[in-house]
DNA sequence: AGCCACAATGACAACGCTGTCAATTTTCTT
DNA sequence: AAGAAAATTGACAGCGTTGTCATTGTGGCT
């Protein structure tokens, strides 16, 4: 019933040793062995005993993926874009929900790691930009890739970090609307400790600028990544008969961008004629709302698969990157039915 | 830096089996002889090796979630309840999203449990209702535990299943449908497939005709558990002037209920002063359409915890059930802005 | 006190694999 | 074609636990 090893080994006689060093993979194993070995493993149908190795072995074949993230969407993504990938590469996958305001979230960290002896972590935002986190991580000399928002000029280690290129993105979107003639475009934005916030805003900061627009400090909004964020800060913006003469709201990501949509609906503002209003992310989301979100597409599951590509490639110990591994992402626009050109 | 099961012993002054014992929770060890190892423990802040324990033991220190199941929102609750019970008890959790549909499945299956030998499985619809999976496993002599639709009576296998009485629930909403004197109750249902469906079929009908209504297919919309089943669902529904007069629409989840909600947009039909618009399971969705959606709610990270506290019952050898694990669970009627008297 | 039954503890061999290092085979040199 | 170097393979000892079974300790009973 249970196939060990050795059961391969004496099938295909080899050594067990021979029969590991094809199941990892390693190299200095003749053609013809490792067919040898490859036929009997096929046989039998064996499958590596994961305690075994993890236990055997100098590091465990699990990593860890660490979020604390509210948006369900963003979070399936980023598991099954790494799932995806240690599958292929036959390792498990330990998730690892927190919230950094958590107290006792050093110490569970630490217990996690210790308790499974992890691999590696994928870590993505905001912890991934936590300064104490990644020093504690160094500290206990486990490997990590650091899911960030940012540009590709401003990191000085590349090693570590998948890049999402938010200024870009949010540089689109402000075009966007600048194309359909919006002057005075506001801006309800996410939480204002996260790294995304601070690069999608510079962006629409950025493209203002380069069509000789000032910003202006009256049409942004400090919310947080939230419906009810949207909600508050549209209202807000639009209040006392929309003072600002806003024709268009970019919204932090999608769901603000949905509570925008709701808070319109609420003041009979009808959309996109009167109001245009973006989202970011494109998740699912995008598309249930009425009207549905222009917004900017971001592949959560590439990028996260990218992320567990880097981590392994980091853990087999090699210096420099395969040349596949994406490390910069730009979210790209989708127009759909929420922008329209400017009254 | 590592401390193993032997320094623990060393410091406590006991044999290695002892700290063993005491770790697992085994009985006969003398009182004091625990708090001597938990002291040791604590000082040296022991976390046992869950490869060792894997390796060594029985059955492993990890259960499976398994899930096909698109939305996201559900996904997450699911997972987040079936690891806090987890965590509580030391165990890893290995999640294996996969279609049904995937002719691989049943493979993939297999070797996910022979890998990591995995003390358990959390099945969720639909697959907890899929015959040839559930014979599968009881071939494999695997532990599991299905969530499944249903009512209290109609389960033999009491010992395997939580169950989540859909019935109910689409009776309560329809009864609070026919006392805002709604009539002609229309119902989008989800996939013909799950259970659910016909689950919250037949409590629908149930309280129609408890008011003495007759059911008639003409109100009834055989769908998908999506938003654009909803969306299409209303609009066949409603289509060459509602010609059945309909003023109310159930949807059969809370993602078919905001289709619905786009549809009657669509059709220029105000909601809910036309008409009517209900969701089901209350996931953050629900709050996040406009008019936010009445619904039925759902607790699936309760429900889900309670799946793998019984999970673990049944792995523990005990043969009846803690008290304290619930087995069946009833969503609750919660009303929102989305219905409102018949016009 | 003496004996017995049973509770509490310990010694030691697995569990299935990988790391180390030594042995063997192949390939290359001259 | 011999000898050296390199490539390939194998023997064996752990990895850190738990299971088994033997040993010791404890309290109850006569």
């Amino acid at each position: 019933m249970k196939v060990t090893i050795n059961d391969v080994a004496k099938l295909a006689g080899v050594s067990m040793k021979t029969v590991s060093r094809v199941i990892n993979k390693e190299p200095s194993v003749r053609k013809k062995t490792y067919d040898l070995v490859m036929s009997a493993v096929n046989e039998l149908n064996y499958q590596p005993n994961i305690a075994a190795r993890n236990l055997a072995g100098t590091s465990s074949f699990a990593i860890g993926l660490v979020y604390d993230n509210p948006n369900a969407y963003y979070v399936i993504d980023m598991q099954n874009g790494v799932l995806s990938r240690c599958k292929e590469e036959g390792y498990e996958l330990v998730i690892h929900p927190c919230s950094y305001l958590d107290a006792n979230m050093q110490d569970e960290f630490k217990t996690m790691i210790k308790r499974s002896r992890l691999a590696g972590l994928v870590l993505t935002p905001p912890l991934s930009e936590q300064q104490n986190i990644i020093e504690m991580l160094d500290e206990m000399g486990v490997q990590y890739v650091r899911l960030l928002s940012g540009r590709d000029t401003d990191i000085t280690e590349r090693n570590n970090c998948i890049l999402v290129n938010d200024f870009a993105a949010a540089y689109e979107i402000t075009e966007h609307l600048l194309s359909l003639g919006h002057k005075n475009i506001a801006f309800v934005l996410g939480d204002k400790e996260h790294k995304s916030t601070s690069e999608r805003l510079a962006g629409y900061h950025q493209a203002l600028r380069d069509h000789n627009i000032e910003p202006s400090d009256k049409l942004i909004y400090e919310g947080s990544y939230s419906f009810e964020s949207g909600v508050n800060g549209a209202k807000e913006l639009l209040k006392d008969g929309n003072p600002n003469n806003i024709t268009a709201i970019l919204g932090g990501n999608d769901e603000v961008a949905a509570g925008a949509l709701f808070a319109a609906r609420l003041m009979n503002i009808d959309i996109p004629e009167e109001l245009s209003i973006t989202g970011f992310e494109d998740s699912p989301f995008s598309r249930q709302t009425w009207p549905k979100l222009t917004t900017a597409h971001q592949a959560n599951d590439v990028i996260s698969e990218h992320a567990a590509r880097l981590l392994f490639s980091k853990a087999r110990g090699s210096r420099k990157h395969d040349k596949d591994i994406i490390t910069t992402f730009t979210p790209s626009l989708v127009v759909r039915e929420s922008t329209g050109p400017a009254k």
